[in-house]
DNA sequence: ATCGACTAGGGTAATTTGGGGG
DNA sequence: TATGTCCAAATTACCCTAGTCG
C-alpha cells in the first residue's frame, strides 16, 4: 500500500503543491485524506493511471514492469496451437484461454502485456471483451490484437473500441510475429 | 478477536508509528492499552471501521468477508430478471453476468458472496467454472448454487466438485431464497 | 479593449506528520 | 518493539495576484 504525499508529487510533476491538491480536490487524481486536519495520501497505483490517463511523463521509478506474456483468447484449439507456438518461438510466453471464463480470469490474475482476442467465440461477444479492456483501469493497458474471419467493417469496428492491431484469416505467420513484436516493443520503449 | 499494533497499523497505512499513536489518542481510531508500558493494540474490526469512515484504501486482506453481494451468472434473460428479483426482494445485493467473460471478471472483482451458476452456457463449461472457484484461494469461499435443467447425475457431479446447494429447474422461489437465506447466514456466523 | 470565469502559483498561520534520543 | 517528549518538516486552508481564454 505505497502512498505518496502531495509534496511528493507536486515534485514528480513539477507543480506547485496547491496545484496538486486541486487535482484530487476536483477528482482528477484519485486520493484519500487522513483523520486529522485531512493530509492528502495517494496511492501509487492511482498516480500512475492518473498520469497514463492525461498523457504525462512516467518517471522510470513508477513505470509498469514490462513482461512478454502473451494470452490467446480463442475456442478452436487448431488456432491457439498454432498462435501459441509461433510466438512461443517468438520467445514469448504464451497462456491459452479457451472459453470467456477463463479469459476474464487469466486476464485479470495473470496481467498479460499482450492479449489475442478472436471475435467470434459461443456465447461470447468480443467487442464487449474489447471494451471491458478499455474501460478497466488495471488492465487498460494490455495490447490487443483482434483475429479474427469477420469482415473488415467488423475489424474496423475493433479498431474503433481501442483495438491496436487486427489481422484477418488467415494470416502469415511473419503477420502476426511483426504485429505482435511491434506492440511490444512499443511497451518497452514507453515504459 | 484478532488485534493489531501500532507498528502494524502504520505498516499498512504507510505512515509513521507516531501518527498512528495519535490517531488513537485523538479518539480517531479505538484501541485500548495493555497492562504495563501501555501498549496500545486495535481491533481488526475497529481499524477496518476506522479505514471505511474515512474513505481509506482497505487492504485485500481485510476487506470486509461478509457481504449480501450475489452474482447471477446465467444466459437466458428470462432468468437472470427472475432470479434477480426474487434475490433482491430478499434484502440481496445482485449483479448480473450473461457470459463466462463477464461471469470471470465479476466474480475477481466483486467478490460476491455467492454466485448461482448455470451449468449449460453457450461456450462455458459450468463444471470447469465450478472448478475453478475451488481451486483458486482468493475466491474459494464463494457459495455457489447450481441451478440447471440438467439431470441429476451432473447436479451429483456439481455436488461433487463442491457446489453449496443445487437446484433443478423449475424450481418454486422459496427453494431458491431457502437456500440462499441458509448458505449465507453460513458466511455469516463463520465471518 | 474590457469583462468574467477559470487556473496556477505565492505567502502566512495553524495543524499534522515525521524523526531522533531517552 | 512501543511509548512520551521535543522539535523540524510537511501539509492545509485561506486570501491573494497574475495569466489565459473567449
Amino acid at each position: 500500500m505505497k502512498t505518496l504525499t502531495t509534496g511528493e508529487i507536486a515534485k514528480i510533476c513539477d507543480v506547485n503543491l496547491r496545484t496538486v491538491i486541486r487535482w484530487i480536490e476536483r477528482g482528477e487524481l484519485k486520493g484519500f485524506r487522513l483523520p486529522g486536519r485531512g493530509n492528502n495520501r495517494v496511492l501509487v497505483e492511482d498516480f500512475v493511471n492518473f498520469l497514463e490517463q492525461h498523457g504525462m511523463p512516467i518517471p522510470p521509478e513508477f513505470a509498469p514492469k514490462n513482461n512478454c506474456r502473451v494470452l490467446v483468447l480463442d475456442d478452436e484449439p487448431a488456432i491457439t496451437r498454432l498462435i501459441s507456438r509461433i510466438l512461443r518461438s517468438g520467445g514469448y510466453e504464451v497462456d491459452v484461454a479457451t472459453d470467456g471464463f477463463q479469459g476474464g480470469t487469466k486476464l485479470l490474475q495473470n496481467r498479460p502485456a499482450l492479449i489475442t482476442l478472436d471475435l467470434s467465440m459461443p456465447g461470447l461477444d468480443g467487442f464487449q471483451v474489447l471494451d471491458f479492456i478499455r474501460s478497466t483501469s488495471e488492465i487498460r493497458n494490455t495490447r490487443v490484437v483482434v483475429v479474427s474471419a469477420l469482415s473488415n467493417s467488423d475489424l474496423n469496428r475493433a479498431l474503433e473500441l481501442g483495438a491496436d492491431a487486427v489481422l484477418q484469416k488467415p494470416f502469415q505467420h511473419q503477420e502476426l510475429t511483426g504485429v505482435v513484436d511491434r506492440l511490444l516493443q512499443g511497451v518497452a520503449q514507453e515504459g
